[in-house]
RNA sequence: GGGCGCGUAGCUCAGUCCGGAAAGAGCGUCGGACUUCUAAUCCGACGGUCGUGGGUUCAAAUCCCAUCGUGCCCGCCA
């Protein structure tokens, strides 16, 4: 609906000046502050007072005079306010938002029959996934999500690095360790805690064994990696026994975000289809390409890239590099659009894939990139092979368990009698204990650097997600009071309602909120920040509670007309949080 | 040394791409509001030369230049 208006004060401001005599090319349109009434501005008449000889208020005043608001829809009046044109909104504008806003697909844009895969996450499969790496599930699956609600088609890929060379390292040491060799029993029991002590094991063994013991073991590594190379189902298979296992497990934490995926892609899927020779045959035609020191690679500097990238080694063995463009060529196949997340250290790899696909004629337009810093401890970064960091798993669990203990608390403390079983509490403290480390997450910009503290992540208090969710709760409250089920009643909600009944500025205000809806939905997902979603629930979450306030729905003295329209508003507001919430990945608690 | 981020209240952050209305939240501090549709809420107060210095503009947190601090990267690793 915001869209629809915005679209009707271009028309007419564009018509207006030109009458007037006045370029056009930039309207100067702006959403005013929040104390200002209208919804819409435009500052336009700064830049037109040279031109027309008169201060800005006088321009502001003959455009204002100019557009007749009875012709327009959705705009009511438009007023000079100095030097500033505002434009108020119609009860139309805020009636035909009621009707569209207590649909329950609220804010999710028309299909544009354009298909789109999400790559996130990501993380190579050498054991459990630590909290250094969790933005990148957190943010992915919101870019995700976001991007399937703007009307994309969306597939959700887990590119799996297991052609590389710490795959061979884990598959030798798998093999070789038995559970004696290993010095700590597993940190949990689930698959990749077992594993990843082989790992460790193998790693620290490379490092102090005799040299002539290491040797040997690198011999076998070497060994592995030339099997995959080569193409060769053995080695695919000895190194699958372990990255699946090990995936299996990662999987099962990740989906308690939940973050889940489409598909796995392996890497080495484009060694065993001939697809990455192919590609190296290709690179090696292109003019940037040279044989230096036994090894082929590509001249960038051309390209604003000062190092080169190497895409054969000597010994003829494909990179990660090669294999990943292999990977984009098939995705372009395969989708109209890709995006990518993954970690600032990979930056400068990301700039040279892409040019080097663009190099070979690839559409290097439908890729773009999300770019997250890592979450690092106080005491530096977290390692898998070290075993330093903070697993996501303890700290989901101690989450759900903080969680847990304020729900408990604040049920003592409780006034009101809320019937709320043990199940519900259990519920309440996942959907708050997660919600809350996603919320706290995926509501900054990623590029900002985090350090991991404890008391930080587990901080429950206001602009976190219980905050946003206790508004989707006092909803469904209302709702509920009003025989209304809101999981399975809500076309019982009356929408035929007359929005002029709405006249208090809390229910406006609200109302407006709840009609830029979809507006913030479409530019989120343009520039792939799934924060400004979150920006936006904060907003709307201080406007409803502004609104909870001043406007009782069910109370005995409210008129049965203007409680119906209220219920619709409210409705309205459960459909806005909800899907706001669900874009995020954060649960929508009916209760809490 | 070079490339790319980041720097806004004591703390954690929006706002910066696309310049406009005396800079916005939350936490913390202080003071208020539960016989009311759930107080994980709300209301009020205190708190800022938007790192610093220049420039462009009628207008700069936002654009340009310089500078300082900080993070990441600059492997025939992934």
């Amino acid at each position: 609906m915001f869209l629809s208006l915005r679209a009707e004060v271009e028309d007419a401001l564009e018509g207006a000046l030109s009458t007037l005599d006045f370029p056009t090319d930039d309207l100067g349109i702006e959403e005013p502050p929040e104390d200002v009434a209208s919804v819409l501005a435009s500052s336009v008449a700064f830049r037109l007072a040279d031109e027309a000889g008169a201060p800005p208020p006088q321009v502001a005043g003959r455009i204002a005079d100019e557009i007749d608001a009875d012709e327009l829809t959705y705009v009511a009046e438009v007023q000079a306010q100095g030097p500033y044109l505002n434009f108020l909104p119609s009860d139309a504008y805020l009636a035909e938002t009621l009707d569209e806003a207590t649909d329950e697909t609220y804010g999710r844009l028309p299909d544009r029959d354009t298909s789109v895969v999400v790559e996130h996450t990501s993380a190579n499969p050498t054991g459990p996934v630590h909290v250094g790496r969790a933005r990148n599930p957190i943010i992915g699956d919101a870019v995700a999500n976001l991007v399937d609600f703007a009307g994309y088609d969306v597939d959700r890929h887990y590119y799996v690095n297991d052609a590389g060379r710490q795959m061979a390292v884990f598959t030798w040491a798998y093999e070789t360790f038995d559970e004696e060799d290993l010095d700590e029993p597993p940190e949990r029991d689930r698959i990749e805690y077992d594993l990843v002590r082989y790992y460790r094991k193998g790693n620290a063994y490379l490092e102090n064994a005799p040299e002539d013991e290491v040797e040997a073991a690198e011999a076998e590594i070497e060994s592995i990696m030339q099997g995959l190379e080569a193409g060769d189902d053995e080695a695919y298979e000895r190194v699958s026994e372990v990255v699946d296992q090990v995936l299996g497990g990662m999987t099962e934490c990740l989906a308690r975000l939940p973050a889940e995926f489409d598909e796995f892609v392996k890497e080495t899927r484009f060694m065993r289809s001939g697809a990455t020779d192919d590609l190296v045959d290709r690179l090696k035609e292109l003019d940037e390409s040279i044989y230096e020191e036994d090894a082929w690679q590509l001249e960038l500097e051309d390209h604003g890239i000062d190092k080169n990238l190497v895409f054969l080694r000597s010994d003829g063995t494909s990179l990660y590099a090669t294999r990943d463009l292999a990977h984009h060529e098939w995705k372009f196949d395969e989708y109209d659009r890709a995006v990518t997340v993954l970690g600032e250290d990979h930056k400068l790899q990301a700039k040279q894939v892409r040019t080097t696909l663009e190099l070979l004629g690839n559409e290097t337009d439908q890729l773009r990139q999300v770019l997250y810093s890592y979450v690092n401890l106080p005491e530096g970064k977290m390692s898998t092979r070290r075993g330093t960091g903070v697993d996501l798993d303890d700290l989901l669990d101690e989450a759900i368990d903080r969680a847990r203990e304020e729900v408990e608390d604040r049920l003592d403390d409780r006034i009101r009698d809320d019937e709320l079983d043990d199940d519900d509490i259990e519920r309440i403290a996942h959907q708050v204990g997660i919600g809350a480390v996603r919320y706290d997450i995926v509501s900054k910009q990623p590029t900002k650097a985090i350090t991991f503290e404890w008391e930080r992540a587990l901080d429950f208090e206001a602009q976190s997600a219980p905050y946003v969710q206790y508004v989707h709760a006092r909803c469904c409250g209302i709702l509920e009071e009003a025989g209304i089920d809101p999981e399975t009643g809500m076309d019982d909600v009356e929408t035929a309602v007359d929005a002029e009944l709405l006249e208090t500025e809390a229910e406006r205000d609200l109302l407006e909120t709840i009609a830029r809806f979809p507006a913030v939905v479409d530019e989120a997902a343009d520039d792939l920040q799934p924060h400004q979603i979150a920006t936006y629930t904060r907003e709307f979450a201080n406007r409803f509670n502004g609104f909870y306030r001043e406007c009782p729905v069910l109370a005995d003295d409210v008129d049965p007309e203007v409680r119906e329209a209220r219920l619709a508003l409210v409705a309205a507001s459960k459909h806005a949080v909800a899907n706001a919430l669900s874009i995020l990945g954060v649960a929508a608690p009916r209760s809490m």
